[in-house]
DNA sequence: TCAAAAGTGTTTCCCATACACCCATGC
DNA sequence: GCATGGGTGTATGGGAAACACTTTTGA
C-alpha cells in the first residue's frame, strides 16, 4: 500500500520491509464491497422522499432497489464510494453522508458474498432532482409512506411496496429511517434537509421535523428547544432578516459546519 | 452464492440464470474485509478493561492490537467472522456482540486495501479468561485509564498508551467506549458485563454503570430508575432470594433475552 | 378589519436530584 | 451495640407540554 502512513513513519525493519513487498494479498478468498445509499430528501409538499434506482440488469432486473456500487479498492473508501456513486446518479454534493450499518449475510447477493456498507444521505430540499437514466438505470424520488403492512413508495409514475424492493434494501431502509428518528433528538441531522442553511425560519425546520416524525409539532415549543440548543448553544446565529410572508419570520444561519462523521 | 433465498424462490428466467452461471465474481479488484472487536469487561476490582493481544508478525509486530481477523469469504458474515475470532481467542461464547462502525481508509493497514468492520463484544465480568498465546499472538486483559492526554492500558505486566496501539485500533477503542457511555442511558446493555444476568443485586449493576460511565452515582437514585425502566417494565423480575452481604439484597433476573443486534 | 402566521407568556405537571432516614445483618 | 450496606421517603427545582394570548403583516 503505498502512501501509507505507516511506510513513510520511516522506523521500518529491513525484515518487515521484505515482508511487506513479499505479502500476497490475495492469500484470503474475498468478498466484494460495494455502498448502498439511502438518499432522503423532502419535498415541496413537506413529504419525506427516498431516491431509488430500477435496476436495468440482473439480478432483480427492473426491480427498484438503492443507488450503489462497487468500492474502487485502494483508491478510495467506502465512504468516498458512496458519495461518488451518489453524485453519479444525482449530481448533489453538499449531502450529508452518515454511515449506517455493513450487512454482510452470505446469499444476500445472488452473483456472490457482497458486503455492503449503507450510508444515510440527507439531502437538501428542492436539490434532489433526478438524473435522466440510461440504460443501467433509471432513477425516481419516491414519497414515504406507511400503512398497516409497511412502508409503500409513491413516485408520479409508479407505486412501490416494501417487499417489491430488491436484495434487502427495505430492511435497510426501515433502519436509516429508525435511526434518522432517533437522531434529530439529540443531532443537528435534520438541518440538512433545509433548502438554505444560511438563511431558514424556525417554521421551515419544524416541517423537516414533522416529515421526519410524521406527526404534528407545537410550533412555540419548538421554538423554545431551538432557541435554547441552537441559538443560545451558538451554533446558529439570527439574521434580522425578514420573509415575506404573512408576518415576516426572523431568519436564522447556522454558524458551524454540520461535521458530518464522528470519527 | 448457492442457497440463496433469491435462487430458492424459483422465479427466475432462464435468461437470469445464465447471468448468473456466467457472473465473473473478480470482475471488479477487491479489498480484504476483516472483523476487530473491542472487548470489555469489568474486572473484580470494578474496573473496566479490554482484551488486547500482541501481534506476533508483521505489520506492527510486537505492538498490542485488538484482536480480530478475516472472514471467511462465502461461509460466515462478518459478524459470524467477529464471534469467531474471539471464541477462537478467549473461549467465551456468551458475550454481546454489536457492530459498531466500518473503517475503510485506504493506507490503513500496510499491507493491501482492508476493510475492517469494528464491533462491541461485552463479556460477563470474570469469564475473560486469556488463553495461552502461541507464538502467531498473546493476550491479555488491560484496565482503562485516562490522563490528561489520553487513555492509558495497564495489565499486570505490561503499560501501554493508546499512541503505542497497532493501525488505527486507538481510534475505535475511543468510539467504542463513546457509544457504549451514551448507550447504556437507554439500552440494556450494562447486564451482559454482570457475573450472572438471572441472579444480580441493584448495587452489582450500579458498579457496573460506574465502571463504564467513570463516575460515581446515586444508589438511591439509580434503583428508582432500575424499578421505573427494568422491573415495572417487566424486563425484570425480583427473585426474593437473598444474597449473604451485610443486609441480603434483593436479587433480579433479566426475563427477556436481550436483543444484541437491532436488524 | 380580518385572516394567517410569527412570536410571547403562563400554568401545570412530571421527574430527576439530593439527601435524610429507617432496616437487616454480621461481628 | 454498632458498623455496613440495603432500601424507603420526601422536598425541591428545572424543564417539557399544553394552551391562551399578542404582534405583524397582506389582502
Amino acid at each position: 500500500m503505498k502512501d501509507s502512513e505507516y511506510l513513510r513513519s520511516g522506523q521500518i525493519s529491513a525484515e518487515e520491509k521484505e515482508f511487506l513487498e513479499n505479502y500476497d494479498p490475495d492469500k484470503y478468498k474475498k468478498p466484494s464491497v460495494t455502498a448502498d445509499v439511502v438518499t432522503l430528501t423532502v419535498d415541496e409538499q413537506d413529504q419525506l422522499c427516498i431516491l431509488l434506482i430500477k435496476r436495468g440488469g440482473y439480478p432483480y432486473k427492473g426491480k427498484w432497489a438503492l443507488p450503489g456500487g462497487f468500492m474502487n479498492t485502494d483508491e478510495e473508501s467506502v465512504t468516498q464510494a458512496a458519495r461518488r456513486e451518489l453524485f453519479e446518479e444525482t449530481g448533489v454534493q453538499d449531502v450529508s453522508l452518515r454511515q449506517l450499518y455493513t450487512f454482510s449475510q452470505p446469499g444476500r447477493d445472488p452473483r456472490m458474498h457482497v458486503v455492503s456498507v449503507a450510508y444515510t444521505a440527507l439531502v437538501p430540499k428542492g436539490s434532489l432532482k433526478v438524473r435522466a437514466g440510461d440504460d443501467a438505470w433509471e432513477a425516481e424520488v419516491f414519497r414515504i409512506s406507511y400503512d398497516v403492512d409497511g412502508m409503500t413508495f409513491q413516485s408520479d409514475s409508479a407505486l412501490v411496496r416494501e417487499e417489491d424492493l430488491a436484495f434487502d434494501h427495505a430492511k435497510i431502509i426501515r433502519m436509516a429511517i429508525k435511526r434518522l428518528r432517533s437522531r434529530i433528538k439529540y443531532e443537528p441531522d435534520a438541518f440538512w434537509l433545509l433548502k438554505d442553511k444560511k438563511e431558514f425560519a424556525i417554521s421551515e425546520l419544524k416541517v423537516i421535523y414533522e416529515s421526519i416524525l410524521n406527526e404534528k409539532l407545537d410550533l412555540a415549543n419548538f421554538r423554545k428547544a431551538f432557541l435554547r440548543d441552537y441559538v443560545d448553544a451558538g451554533r446558529v446565529c439570527s439574521l434580522n432578516k425578514k420573509s415575506n410572508a404573512k408576518r415576516p419570520a426572523m431568519l436564522y444561519s447556522l454558524t458551524e459546519e454540520l461535521n458530518e462523521e464522528e470519527i
